[in-house]
DNA sequence: CTGCAACTGAGACTCAGTCTCAACTAGGCA
DNA sequence: TGCCTAGTTGAGACTGAGTCTCAGTTGCAG
């Protein structure tokens, strides 16, 4: 819950730059998105602050998600569900993510060496790499510790099926 | 174009073994699908067959997807589009994907140190993998020859944003 | 051949996300 | 301080992928 102040002090700088303007709805979700959230649903965001009866339409939101993406606030990301996810940029750069696919908890690493055998794996196509984007899902460890065990996908060979199981 | 009757025939059996049955829209379905697609989507699969005046309602191409998927003959990918794709499995087990945001070509690898390292990964932090998913966004060797340079992500980070251009 | 469980198509529905447009407001300028 | 206007908002219509329902059809076991 650090420096919101900091967040809305680069995201006015961003919006003025481009002869836009902080609103009042702009300001309150970044307050809300910057202070609470990390990783955190469109959808989501529309109930909360509906449930804080601070009336912020949807398509404002998603207006709102849109700039905080082009300010390099916000980064959005697929976690394996159908539907986009959203998580703060710190300042560290790029990395990937492990999903329990039992309690939905999410966990970032950053791996030096996966980052180099990819880029040799390219090179070796003669492929340039602009991006790329990682989900490792299975079972953290204190779901392991509550006993329970990976589904076993035999069959279930997508990552969207595993994801739709998560949501139920 | 090889042995579509093979394919065929493990359909059949898998359907058999739940008492389901291989209808002439099944049938006509798994002709298609194997007998020229590789990676395709379903509505590209509804469009393809209604030129072919063989009329499959989309309730039934969505349907025999899925006891597709489950009999394990295709497989459902996300290829960073916001919707899914989906391809062959040939007898060879779980592979990644390079995907060419300038001409959408798809080329597939896999690579075990790859794997290794991300096992490594998983073990450090205790989480147990059930399944993954890597697509590396990039320009093609083609492409590149032609000239097309990638389009520098500054601040379009995600594998939805590249998406979306490329859909364009 | 028959019966019935499984299947199909049409179209209604859902859900995330986008678009439109009239009414509203931030903030630059006088 | 107050005006003016470009930018912003909310409501709700729209889109596109995918799901569901239900009445009519069909594969296939017996």
């Amino acid at each position: 819950m650090p420096s919101i102040q900091r967040e809305l002090t680069r995201f006015q700088n961003f919006l003025s730059a481009q002869g836009l303007k902080l609103t009042s709805e702009r300001t309150a979700l970044v307050r809300e998105i910057f202070g609470t959230h990390y990783h955190f649903e469109a959808d989501e965001l529309l109930f909360t602050m509906k449930e804080k009866s601070l009336k912020i339409s949807r398509a404002t939101i998603y207006r709102t998600l849109e700039l905080l993406v082009k300010s390099g606030l916000v980064r959005r990301v697929h976690l394996g569900e159908d539907h986009y996810h959203y998580e703060h940029v710190r300042g560290d750069s790029h990395h990937d993510h492990l999903i329990c696919t039992t309690c939905g908890t999410v966990i970032e690493f950053h791996d030096l060496q996966l980052e180099a055998r990819q880029h040799q794996i390219c090179d070796r196509k003669k492929f340039t790499p602009t991006f790329h984007n990682l989900q490792i899902l299975g079972i953290c460890e204190a779901c392991q510790k509550k006993g329970e065990r990976p589904h076993s996908p035999d069959r279930v060979q997508s990552i969207g099926e595993v994801a739709m199981q998560l949501r139920k």
